[in-house]
DNA sequence: CCTCATAGTGAGGTAACCTCAGCACCGTGA
DNA sequence: TCACGGTGCTGAGGTTACCTCACTATGAGG
């Protein structure tokens, strides 16, 4: 066995990326059951919470918030309009690009997402104290190169 | 397959979950990139570790270790198996288990993994501080549902 | 116009999971 | 001692959330 520094991978001892992704691994699963009344996946509900928080706003931009590839962005839309959340129209201003915006049935659901994600950070965070995550927020902040100034 | 390194723009007040989703996708995208060279998966890098650190295991526990269901370990393993990094061999205690270690191969691959995984987790947590990093380590630590007594 | 870039999408692929069923084996209890 | 429910692994097959590549329709500059 190679040297490294490791204890028990169970215990404290395991390191700051495994922690980081487990952490993420097990909000995601926690998120997923919260979301399971509304027959959403995460992901779809993310997709709503953009859109709805941007307004009509083209695919592509809804891409980049997503932080996904343009071409991924058409496949959520596409399930979102499927199931009469959101629509598409015509960008007026350039004959190639689509917008998309909430239907009022997608204002409701997100309404509900919303409250399903609070539930669910509080039931996940709430283990840990106002200062604990503040901190963790701050924290998290500066790791994300794509919020950075 | 590269991952697209966009700049991302920002979310808004991003809360807490999202931030913790967005940091783990930003350092997996890096750690990624960090394997490429080795041409591993982060999963099966990370499997790599798992079994090199537990010396030779059962199926179920690397499975446990990784948080993923027994089937899916039997998967990861065939894929290490097929690179010559890891082999099977009977549990002699229980012939219905099957125990898994390194090959030498697989113990060298290990150490650079490692030095790889040092290396990206330098470059990504860097820009805390040492207070921060152990901070963050134990407010993730407790946030981990699969490390409660 | 002609050319080149850009917005969205069809086609097709991949990785990393999952469940469910089945087999070989284990430990128990009557 | 042996039937039987539980356990460890795996085959088959599915899902999700992405991806690239090639294409069309459009826009913008010379």
């Amino acid at each position: 066995m190679p040297p490294t520094d490791e204890p028990a991978p169970d215990d404290a001892g395991a390191p700051l990326d495994e922690l980081l992704l487990g952490a993420a691994r097990a909000l995601r699963r926690r998120w997923s059951t919260g979301l399971d009344p509304l027959d959403l996946s995460p992901h779809d509900a993310r997709a709503l919470r953009v859109i709805g928080h941007h307004g009509p706003t083209r695919l592509g931009v809804v891409a980049e918030h997503l932080r996904i590839a343009p071409r991924s962005a058409t496949d959520v839309v596409d399930r979102l309009e499927r199931r009469g959340l959101v629509e598409r129209a015509p960008d007026p201003g350039d004959r190639r690009a689509t917008t998309v915006r909430l239907t009022s049935a997608g204002e409701t659901v997100l309404g509900e997402v919303d409250a399903a994600r609070r539930v669910g950070a509080e039931e996940f965070f709430g283990r840990l104290s106002d200062r604990e995550r503040r901190t963790l927020a701050t924290v998290l902040a500066r790791l994300d190169p794509g919020r950075l100034p």
